[in-house]
DNA sequence: CGGTGAATCTTGACACCGCTAACTTATCGC
DNA sequence: GCGATAAGTTAGCGGTGTCAAGATTCACCG
């Protein structure tokens, strides 16, 4: 499905979110400019049109692809993880946060207005199966004991929204200058200050 | 300064700004237009340039706005709250959560990219006084032994990021879905879940 | 192998946008 | 009253998203 559609440019699709990725990247989401991206590629400034309704569908197709990065690169941090609840936990949140810091203008896109307005009838619906694993392992930590048994819903909410937060803070240059060393060593402190830790001890991050 | 400068409109500068953030409530940032806030104040499209340098400017202006009126509303909220640390910490992240979702254009100028970029010559640089007022509440659990003690920045950035990603997720209408009936009792029970509720604490290696 | 149909890209144009320059008008200080 | 100056105007430039119509190229079938 609108994988292999490629006749005239070899892959214009592909050429065109590149294209719009590096320029988001560097110079910030206001500056995407569809006839920019497009001359850059080297065709006309219409010819995106056979390949997205406008605009806002190609911001549409790049937030979508970001989020399947950003669960296949959560999954790689569960399964690399220790063998403990919260550890994974904590591995997934510190995912988010390193690919929102790694790869800014996914980060970018995945929050662009055009994610959250009543046109997202092209892809996937929702925040994609990144939500079912984060739930998976707050559920996962209130079973092992290592957070409050209860719903887990609020829990998962809060450690969406703080990795979400976080992430956009530490990525503002604005509050960058309060951000020290290493982000992943800061990322990680800030997330194990936040989880409750009930009955948990503290060994060293065991990640880098 | 910048605040009578009033000769023939009446107080252009202020209508303008309501406008902007009427347009922005009504359709969103992305719809934001000099020239049809101008129009509709009902001055030509050329006079909003005697009262800010460029739109940039204009949304700055409400930026630092908005986190004016939230530093007010945090700081009402916590001398209303109860006499207890941990209950005016839970305050002043409430207050927060209700001003995003009451004043959505509020909201989405306060994290407009504008906001973030390295023209803040205009008004006040940083995260405006909300943010003293942050550490010193986490502060005060921590003095209170409601908190874990050590460096209270990474836990106000995590408390910061927390409440921002919060009042996002709940304000998106992709998320709204899963949030039931009472946003102020939802986003209170979620601000409760996420915050260590006991003195256990792990001394926390802090930093690097 | 030739030709038809569809997918792809181009040209040209429209309306809108941010922004500037030059001019006109109203207000204030003296 | 009278400059000086702030506030507003019109006209216009370059750029942007988007559409319609024509040209081009590929896929495929007889």
């Amino acid at each position: 499905m609108t994988g292999k559609d490629t006749y005239h440019h070899g892959d214009l699709r592909r050429a065109l979110m590149d294209g719009a990725l590096a320029l988001v990247r560097a110079r910030g989401m206001r500056a995407l400019s569809l006839r920019e991206v497009a001359s850059q590629v080297g065709v006309s400034a219409a010819a995106p049109y056979h390949h997205f309704a406008d605009k806002a569908a190609l911001v549409r197709a790049l937030g979508f692809e970001a989020l399947g990065e950003l669960d296949r690169r959560m999954a790689a941090a569960e399964v690399e993880a220790a063998d403990d609840p919260l550890e994974r936990l904590l591995a997934i949140g510190g995912a988010y946060v390193r690919f929102a810091l790694e790869r800014p203008e996914y980060a970018a896109v995945m929050r662009a207005p055009e994610m959250s307005e009543p046109a997202a009838a092209d892809d996937q619906p929702d925040h994609g199966e990144s939500w079912e694993r984060l739930v998976g392992a707050v559920v996962a930590c209130q079973q092992a004991g290592v957070l409050a048994p209860g719903d887990p819903m609020p829990l998962t909410i809060g450690m969406w929204a703080l990795v979400q937060g976080l992430a956009e803070l530490m990525a503002s240059p604005a509050s960058a200058a309060g951000v020290p060393g290493d982000p992943n060593a800061f990322a990680d402190s800030v997330l194990r200050a936040m989880v409750p830790l009930t009955t948990y001890a503290c060994p060293p991050p065991a990640r880098s």
